[in-house]
DNA sequence: ACCAATGCAACAGAGAAGGTTACATTTCTC
DNA sequence: GAGAAATGTAACCTTCTCTGTTGCATTGGT
């Protein structure tokens, strides 16, 4: 993994968790799956944990799991949980002297603001299931929301 | 400046020269106004020359100006003369043996990519003209191409 | 000849992100 | 109650990217 790997792994273990939600998972399981830390994998799941979408148990027989129905939960959901951005952003806190420089951040901004927009209207539209192994897929697409 | 500092110095020069065209501005006057390193101006202004947006002259008066009216340059010139994009893209290498990862990146990929046409199509719309300074903007929007 | 500019390479420094270690806390099981 | 297994969290290292900086070769006008 390199670059949008919280985006990713988020992504990846929700789509796993989806094709068998009763299941409760390590972050060490999930962790060896996706390549990475178990320390990095509850990182990023405790961004979802706090947006509702996944609920963590602690103890001896702790784990991860989904907290509501794999048709419920978009690619929105996790991209907002992780309040990352795509669409990269500048400075945005420097207010410039220059004409240039203002009417140019306002161009831009406006330009950035509508695309994210339009980045999470469609992520919206695709749910984690529809992620999960693919024996389970086919007959899924019926009740999506 | 901090981030997107590249299109947002290029955006920023480009702006001025629209406001006049004819002057020859060097890397050190540019550098100067807009807070960095002449080095750094010619390294960003240096692409926009590779893609044609821009002429340099080498020598004793030598400095930059632009190869064409400020309104046949738009910002989608810009941002795609630096190959930078605003819209960012994970690793993209790695093929995955993973039915999940796969099908996640194929899912993401195709959203990015729409994301990308569609932000090149805005920027599109806008030229480099409509950054300049206000007392010669008023004027200028009735020759937009 | 001299000066002022670009072109370019190399390196230093800051900042972000993942990876890693360490440890406290919680909870189940025995 | 003891111990094992898990999360929660802080601290630190490493890596990567980017800007900033220095230095120098080259170019061209005066």
């Amino acid at each position: 993994m390199k670059r949008n790997s919280r985006l990713s792994l988020a992504l990846h273990t929700l789509g796993h968790m989806a094709g068998d939600p009763a299941r409760l998972r390590t972050s060490a399981d999930i962790a060896d799956h996706a390549g990475t830390n178990p320390v990095v994998v509850r990182r990023v799941l405790g961004k979802l944990r706090e947006a509702g979408l996944l609920a963590s148990a602690k103890g001896h027989a702790g784990g991860w799991r989904l907290t509501r129905s794999p048709q419920e939960i978009t690619l929105a959901d996790v991209y907002l949980a992780l309040d990352e951005s795509l669409v990269a952003r500048g400075g945005e806190e420097e207010v410039p002297d220059c004409a240039v420089e203002h009417r140019l951040q306002k161009k831009v901004a406006a330009v950035i603001d509508e695309i994210e927009r339009n980045l999470i209207q469609r992520l919206g539209n695709t749910t984690i299931a529809e992620l999960k192994d693919t024996k389970e897929l086919t007959n899924d697409n019926a009740h999506r929301r």
